[in-house]
Order: C-alpha cells, then structure tokens, then sequence
DNA sequence: AGCACGCCGACT
DNA sequence: GTCGGCGTGCTC
C-alpha cells in the first residue's frame, strides 16, 4: 500500500499540525499514536492546514505508530477545536488537549473483572470459608464480594491467587437511559408557554439563542428540561453546562425526578475510573446526556440536539489561564456548528446577554429570543431589600440595625446570614509602631490573617507563614494590627454580641472536607445553625427554609477597582444572596450595608428594579465603547525579571497596528503586578465590533519573538482585570 | 508541555 | 574527580 501522508494534531501547547507518515489514507478524526521527539503521544489526525505552513518540514517522516481502537474524534468537535483555537489564539495543540483530557479512556477498557469458584484446594481459614459461602453462581466484584463476606479484601485476592477463585470479565453496567416520556411536575400555564417554544426551537434544530429568564423559584430548570425531553425524544443528545457549584445533589434530584435516571456527570473532582469510563462512554455515544461544568463543552460528544448554558451569567465559565474560552461563549459557537437551539437560563443574565438578545429594547441578533418567566403562584416573593448606610458610622462591623436584626431574628426562632465575600480574619496585618504592612514575597499583594489557621496567607499564589509575634520590620512586639474584616473576625464580633447563638462560617476552604460541608449544610436546613457567616458560595442554590434575614456585611466590595463589570457582577451577585431570604414560610428580610446608596446597584436593588439598573449599565457600555459594544483583548506579559519584561511589552505595543476602530492602551504594570514570582505588564486593546480583534491579534503577535523567559499570555474578552 | 543536552557548584 | 542544578532548544 502506498505510503501516505497524514497530519495529526498533538495536544502538547504548539500552534501546528505535525505530518506523519501512515500505509495508506487516514480520515482526519483518526486517534492514532504517534512519536514525537522522545516520546510517544496520542494525537488525532486533522485536515490539512489551507496552505503550506511556512517554515520547514524536517528531512524524514516519522511513522505513524499504531491507530487506537477509539471512535473518530467528531468533525463537529474537530471544527470547535479549530474555532476555539481561532476566537482565543491559543495553540492549537492546547486547545486539542482541553477534548483529549483523558487520554487512557482512549485505549480499549480494561474489563472488570469477578471472582467465582476457581478449582484449586487450599487450607480453609475461617475467612476463606466465609467468602466461598457467599459465592453464588454469579461472579462478584472483589470489592462486593469481601463486603458480604465481612472480611478484608486482602482475602479475596489472596484466594485468588492461590487458585481458589477464578477471576472472570464482567460486561460493564449500563447505566439506565433517561426516560423522556415520563411525565414532569407539573407546569404553570406560563412554564408551559416558555416550555413549548423551547420545543419548538429544539423541533427546528437550527442554531439559535434563547435567553430563558426568571427570578429565582420561577422554575426556569423544569421548562428546559422538557426541552431535554423534547431533543431525547426525537433521537438528539444534549449537553447542560452549569457553574461547577451549580452542579448539586439538589439539581441532579430534579433532574431524576424527571427522567428516572441520572444524567452522565463531568466536572474536575472526577478522576480515575470514573472519568475514564465516564468519557469512554460518552465518546462511544452511550450518554444521552450529559451535565457538567465548563470543560463539558469539549467532551467528543455526538448528534447535539440542544445545549443549555444554566446561571449563563456566571463568570466561572471564563477559564482565565491556559486557553481562554468562555464556556457560554464556545457553546454559541458548538451550537452554530451542530446546527441546534442554545438555551442560556439565569435569573440575573448578563447584560451581552441582554442585548444579544433584544432584552432591553436593542434590536436583537437574528436567530435570538427571549422567554420571561414570571414568579410562580404562591411562591415567596423576593424578599424586601433595605440599604444602611454606612457613611459617618464607625466602629463595629456590624451596624446598629443589622445587629437589631440579628437579635429580632433569633428571638424569633428564625436564622439568619451573614454575607462577607473575605475569607480569613483580616485582609491585611499593619505594624503600629513603623507602619510595615505584611506583604507576599512571591505577589504584589498583602498576606491575609488567618487566626483558626495561626497562619497568614496569599489568596493568590498559596504562599503561607506562620502568625509573626513581633514585626519583622522594626521588631516591636505587640504591635501587629489586623485592618479590616473577614469572616473569621465576624463570626468572633457575633459571638461577642449573640453569645448563645450558634455561629457557623462556611467558605470555599472551610469547612475543608466534604462531608463536614455536607453535615454543616444539613445543620443550617434543619435550623442547628443560628447565624451562617459565609463568602459568595453561601450565594448560590441552597434552600434554607428556618433563614429569613440576610446581612450583607459589605455591600460595596466588589465595586472597587477599574473592573469594567464591577457593578453588574455586584448586582448578580448580591440579587443571589438576598433571594437566599424568606423561601420558607415567614417572609425574608434583606439588609445591605454600603457607604454608597446612592450607587445605581444599590438602588436597584433596593427598588427591586432590575431592568431599570441594567439599561443605565447597557448605556454606560455603549456610551465607552465597552462589551458587547466593543470586545477587549488583554495581553499580559510576565517573567522573572521586570526590566526584560517591560521592554518586551514595549516591543508588542511598538508593532501593534495602526487600524481605524483599534486601539492599545499600555503597556503599564499589570495590577497585581507581582504574581507568582512573575513580574507582570499589560497590555488592553480595544476594538469596535466591526473589527475583527482576533485575526487582527493574530497578524499582529505572530512575527513577534519573545526574549527567553518572558511569556505572553493573550486573553480576548477577558473578565479578569488582575 | 516534556525531555535531552549542556555547562557550573557541593559531595561520596 | 562525579552528581545534579535548571537554562535552552526541539519536537513531523
């Protein structure tokens, strides 16, 4: 056969094909290995590059080593991988990497394997005794089968070795197919309504955007899981991406309830076995659907017959490092390719959101709609928000009147929250005595306190020391400060005001085990916890019926610093934590303690006008220029050694091109200038939308050579401003 | 990303 | 005299 060349895609971070050499024509989605350099990789054919890459080919082609026994990459995959690696510039091979992330569910699977009664005689010990009684007839695990025989399993593989079991393959369990036609709860006639356009955009399996809006309890999950059902029904699969947190017991009991079976599960804690199978499984088309956090997107994953994007707004889909993607953004992109219907579901959407759709009087994009969910009857209405304001207050963290409420509360019976978006004591350590401020050696950023820990820490590289007794500065002793509150020092504050009230904190680090968040979750919705202290993941999803009073400890946090989404990640956020009010019986009770009631979202909030404080922030970003009327790259150069880093961020700006509706701010230090021992300078470049800022990075970074050691990491449409 | 190759400090 | 640090360069 004659010897053909085939290109094959790598997931290591290059932005190439490489060629290979196979005994005939291999159609790209081929998962074939390869060598590279020293090594063996796994990698999958892809089409030829348009034109010739420049640059050389190497004298001799290597072989390509073997074809894997794995179904064929999908073409739809394929051109998301290559539109991805387009709209983020990041290499091509990284973008490869984010499908191949589980390369050993590439090789076939290894089967299970049982014990029965194998033929060999040994001395029987007791235990021995007691696992052969319990063999029936049909294989067992070995992990089941020293579970009912109540011995270790060191037993159980003793005996195999000896001879007295046989092992034997066991067929892989299929999980149960979800059941599209079982009925679901029962819908309001306004669900009803938003359910069946979303059946017929499914019907129509053309690309399209709906934006599925509706206060909390509005009951946004039912209506698109019909559309599941509908996409299930006519053969199609579907795909749910959810904020990793999102993705609860509570949400998967909903999920079960309607379809009377679990959907295929995919998020980071997933590792070993299960995720191999898991991706095995899905690659093979055997997961009808599948529900996971962002990386879910790039799952090989067949015959899409809608997407939904849940909490759309939630900025944990944009991945800030390696490939900068946002889930919600490569979903409309998955959508277009597999030709069906993207649902984007939020009680607080996003204002290009918004606009894309025609939410707020904009002529919205073809293709879009948008279905409004009213409150249902009988559902707790959003709870009553009041600001106090903070301004010529001092003192105490707590004001007067949340602490009346507090008190009010609990007199009551009832719980109450406290919301502090701070983990740790306090945010900075100060000397009294030379003014020295305890900062990371590796960070431009301060260590913050951590009493239960009798640590201080940076929030941003792990980095860690002991609680100093004396100032390392001037090295008098008992002057170390703390400024500021965190979490920790509320909870000590309450305890001092409400010393009987039981007082829980509840952060991403603490509790740190699982099972204690669990137990600390299951405490707050049975009433054993009085007053739960806690940081933006106390925001989302939980149903506390005993809690009726949420204090908002510092309402402004997020509205500091140049983050041009500041104030609409504020409004979502804090609309997240008020409705975690009153959703028992008794009416909730909102209290948000700001030095800026005058501030637009603390209004609307207050006024419970929502549309009214999106519009101002929709004209505010057109009047700048800024997304969606506009889209921002930023470029952040870093390395060890500063001067070499500014200087090669002044060689990027220099080549940057002169283009009408295309501008370069910087390069100036990067706000945490200091990151990871890393110095940092960034670049922003802004550009009307009728420019196209990828292609135009592209032309523009490629001749760029970078001195050794300094990185250039390009982020289109970035959220983080560090 | 890995991995090898290559030139300078503290050890059996 | 070697082991090993990580800087540099390459991978069809």
């Amino acid at each position: 056969m004659a010897e053909t060349i085939v290109p094959v895609l790598l997931p290591v971070p290059l932005d190439q094909v490489f060629d290979y050499l196979a005994d005939g024509p291999l159609p790209p989605g081929t998962v074939v290995e390869v060598p590279f350099g020293p090594r063996r990789l796994i990698g999958v054919v892809w089409e030829a590059p348009p034109r010739p890459e420049e640059g050389r080919r190497p004298a001799r082609l290597r072989a390509v080593q073997r074809r894997l026994d794995a179904p064929p990459l999908p073409d739809q995959i394929r051109r998301l991988v290559d539109r991805v690696r387009l709209e983020t510039l990041a290499p091509w091979g990284a973008v490869l990497k984010l499908v191949l992330s589980v390369p050993a569910a590439l090789e076939p699977p290894e089967p299970r394997l049982g014990y029965r009664l194998g033929p060999a005689e040994a001395r029987l010990t007791a235990a021995r005794k007691k696992v052969l009684e319990v063999l029936g007839d049909s294989p067992l695990l070995p992990a089941e089968l020293a579970r009912r025989a109540g011995v270790g399993s060191a037993v159980v593989r003793g005996m195999a070795e000896l001879g007295l079991l046989d092992a034997v393959p066991l067929p892989e369990p299929e999980p149960p197919a979800p059941d599209p036609a079982r009925s679901g709860p029962a819908l309001s006639p306004a669900q009803a309504e938003a359910a069946a356009a979303l059946e017929a955009a499914v019907d129509r399996a053309e690309p399209a955007v709906v934006l599925l809006e509706g206060v909390p309890g509005a009951g946004k999950t039912e209506v698109y899981l019909e559309a599941v059902a509908r996409a299930l029904a006519r053969g199609r699969r579907v795909l749910v991406l959810l904020p990793e947190i999102a993705l609860s017991p509570a949400w998967l009991a909903r999920f079960e309830a309607r379809f009377g079976a679990p959907p295929a599960l995919w998020h980071s804690e997933l590792t070993g076995a299960v995720r191999r199978r898991t991706w095995r499984r899905i690659a093979e088309g055997r997961a009808p659907v599948v529900v996971g956090a962002r990386s879910a997107l790039f799952l090989p994953q067949s015959g899409l017959g809608l997407i939904v994007v849940d909490e759309e707004h939630d900025s944990s889909f944009k991945q800030d490092d390696g490939v900068t993607y946002h889930a919600r953004d490569a979903a409309l992109i998955r959508g277009e390719i597999e030709s069906c219907p993207v649902v984007l579901a939020s009680a607080t959407p996003s204002i290009e959101t918004l606009v894309r759709t025609g939410a707020l009087g904009d002529p919205p994009q073809p293709r879009t709609g948008r279905l409004l969910l009213p409150a249902r009857h009988g559902e707790a209405p959003l709870p009553r928000i009041e600001l106090v304001d903070l301004r010529a207050r001092r003192g105490a963290w707590l004001s007067p009147p949340l602490v009346q409420g507090l008190e009010a509360a609990l007199a009551a019976g009832e719980q109450a929250l406290l919301f502090l978006n701070r983990r740790g004591y306090a945010p900075l350590t100060l000397c009294r005595a030379c003014g020295h401020r305890l900062g990371c050696p590796n960070c431009s950023a301060w260590l913050v306190s951590h009493r239960l820990r009798r640590r201080l820490l940076c929030h941003h590289c792990g980095y860690s020391e002991p609680q100093p007794e004396h100032c390392p500065h001037c090295g008098a002793v008992d002057s170390l400060h703390a400024a500021g509150p965190g979490v920790e020092r509320l909870a000590e504050e309450v305890a001092g005001l409400l010393p009987e009230a039981r007082v829980r904190l509840l952060t991403s680090d603490q509790p740190a085990r699982p099972s204690e968040v669990a137990a600390l979750l299951d405490d707050m919705a049975s009433g054993a916890i009085d007053v739960l202290i806690g940081t933006q993941i106390v925001a989302k999803g939980h149903h506390f019926p005993g809690l009726t009073l949420v204090g908002v400890v510092d309402g402004d946090m997020g509205l500091a610093g140049g983050d041009l989404r500041a104030a609409e990640r504020t409004f979502q956020l804090l609309y997240q934590v008020a409705g975690r009010a009153g959703r028992g019986a008794r009416p909730g009770r909102v209290l948000i303690q700001t030095h800026m009631p005058d501030h637009p979202v603390m209004l609307a909030l207050a006024r419970g006008d929502k549309d009214a404080a999106c519009r101002l922030e929709r004209d505010e970003r057109r009047l700048s220029g800024m997304p969606p009327f506009g889209r921002l790259a930023a470029l952040i150069v870093s390395g060890p050694d500063a001067s070499r880093v500014a200087e090669a961020a002044r060689a990027i700006a220099r080549a940057a091109p002169v283009v009408e509706g295309l501008t370069v701010l910087g390069p100036a230090p990067a706000p945490l200038a200091l990151l990871r021992g890393r110095h940092r300078e960034r670049l922003l470049v802004k550009a009307r939308p009728e420019v196209d800022l990828p292609a135009r990075l592209r032309a523009w970074l490629r001749p760029i050579r970078l001195p050794a050691r300094v990185r250039l990491l390009v982020d289109v449409d970035p959220y983080s401003f560090l």
